[in-house]
DNA sequence: GTGAAAGCGCTAACAG
DNA sequence: CTGTTAGCGCTTTCAC
């Protein structure tokens, strides 16, 4: 009854007197099994230590129970946190989560999704999309549910924030205060897409104030350059950029000239990202509900899944962020 | 040729004219293979588009080509970087890397624990590890090997920086700038034996110098408490924390009750992380090396997964941390 | 060099 | 309610 090694279904089956589909059947939970032998069945199992093995189950089933998250950069806290809620509301749905770190690269993208493939995951949730059409067809083609989770995708289920309403939100707030001369600061770190809606929002809201849009590139944004936008009568007198990241930079550089914030210029960030909850950074934001992002796309990936085959079009979610107010904004300086 | 499905190793094996073995042998690199047959079979896979399965591959392997790795909490930034170089190194080895987040709970590490060995993964990194023998018991007996990385443990592979080292030389830098009346900020984030390790180290350096320790633990260091520690003759000047987070938990609390850092007090953190790096926080720490940490740490893992049968004994590597002086810490003020 | 055969540990019809 | 029979897709001796 003992072989060298870890414990099979079939010794479970030999030592309970029954045949390995009804220790399967015990296990799995499907109802056709006699209280007396399930009892038998459950004490073979823990006199033996007996644990299933996945590898063996998904190899029948042809699927592996997990889930595949592609992230472009974990050491960014916005992606971090949303993987860890990820993580833990899969292991709820008995999912284990496989992470793949894509630094941005799109060869690697492609890479990490290959990977994903030949594992047979259940589903794959990407937290950052290169917007690779291809990465798309493979993932169709092999009949591989996605979610692309926080920027907007229309060729894929979808759940991210409505980006227009979130920079209008930053304008009305800085428009409210006084400001007549914003800026919106962006830059390469955001993705395509996201970029654009969110500057169209930006225009779009300071049209319907009467204001013209101006538009800063963070790789632009350095101490002179700054200093030259800034100062003067025309001089921009507050930021609302593309991202917290892009914010906090922007404070950094800001203060490195002497220009403070937000006595002199405000800044607004767009996210929510711990960071700017300190107190000593204290970053006026845009937030990102993160939980519900989550939720909602593991709820539409895992809809999918269930889904025998889902030929249905994409789904999109818009949510609707919320705006902080810190300390980083305030009313412009008298002139 | 085309069943209605995803091309198996079968399909190429017929479209090339083969057998199974073959092309088995080509996807492996087992030499033996002539180069006119080899590319024979290469075409075939290309022209079907044939993708190995790893299921099949890591049942007939008993081992699935994945490591897993726990870590306490995702969030935290000095935890979520360690997960992205992981995962980064694994996939240069070709594993794929299996994320699982305990929140400090000893119950969900057991669980997540057994999810691993379910999935019969060929390692695991604990990232934080709660210290429990029964999870390294079963880990152990399902001949798993394990690492433990950043906080110190006896009973397994090993690498983390030299707590003691690490206290010391935060006392050393404060010392040196004139300061006598230290305490150390500890609680209960910290895992025990790193705590009580970083509190030696601690009081040996204080001790050192003929100084008393003096010891407060991060629950305590609210408001008023901290305003009557401050102050006075025989007040404290300065704070080594236990780590960052706890560092600027603290510079919060402080100039929330308006004793400013570092001019009425100097705290240096333990970690190194990014947070602490910006211009507004500006902590001075003693920063672990992240990059050697997952370095040495992979390295021991696949050391001990390519061992038939690893019965040595436990390997333990001590890293150097190392002072990183920025803006949070100064010379005392003139009494 | 290449192929045939024998599983890896489990699930899933289908009989009994 | 339980057992029998086939595989899932791949690797791996071992002959040829």
């Amino acid at each position: 009854v003992s072989p060298g090694h870890r414990p099979t279904i079939v010794d479970v089956a030999n030592l309970s007197g029954v045949s390995k589909s009804t220790v399967s059947n015990v296990l799995i939970g499907a109802g056709r099994v006699s209280e007396a032998t399930r009892s038998r069945v459950l004490e073979a199992i823990d006199a033996l230590g007996y644990r299933p093995n996945s590898l063996a189950r998904d190899l029948v089933r042809r699927r592996a129970h997990a889930i595949g998250v592609v992230v472009g950069d974990l050491a960014n806290t916005f992606y971090a946190e949303l993987v860890k809620l990820l993580e833990v509301r899969a292991a709820e749905a008995a999912y284990t989560t496989i992470v793949c770190n894509t630094d941005g690269d799109l060869e690697r993208e492609r890479a990490r999704v290959e990977t994903l493939l030949e594992r047979a995951v259940s589903g794959v949730a990407m937290l950052q999309f290169s917007g690779d059409a291809s990465v798309l067809r493979e993932l169709e083609a092999a009949r591989v549910p996605v979610v692309v989770v926080s920027c907007w995708e229309e060729r894929a289920d979808c759940v991210a924030i409505d980006d227009e309403a979130a920079t209008r939100a930053a304008v009305e707030h800085l428009h409210g205060l006084g400001h007549r001369r914003i800026a919106h600061l962006t830059g390469a770190l955001v993705e395509d897409g996201t970029r654009a809606a969110r500057y169209a929002g930006f225009e779009l809201a300071m049209a319907g104030h009467g204001l013209t849009a101006r538009l800063v590139d963070v790789r632009d944004a350095t101490g002179p350059a700054l200093r030259a936008l800034v100062t003067g009568a025309g001089g921009i007198t507050a930021f609302a950029a593309a991202n917290d990241l892009m914010a906090v930079q922007l404070i950094d550089a800001l203060e490195a000239e002497g220009i403070r914030v937000p006595d002199d210029v405000s800044v607004a960030g767009l996210d929510g990202i711990e960071l700017g909850a300190h107190s000593r950074i204290a970053l006026t934001t845009v937030a990102q509900p993160r939980e519900l992002l989550v939720d909602r796309g593991l709820e539409l990936l895992l809809a999918r899944m269930d889904d025998g085959d889902g030929e249905r079009p994409p789904r999109h979610v818009a949510l609707a962020p919320s705006l902080v107010v810190r300390g980083s904004t305030a009313a412009p300086r008298a002139p």
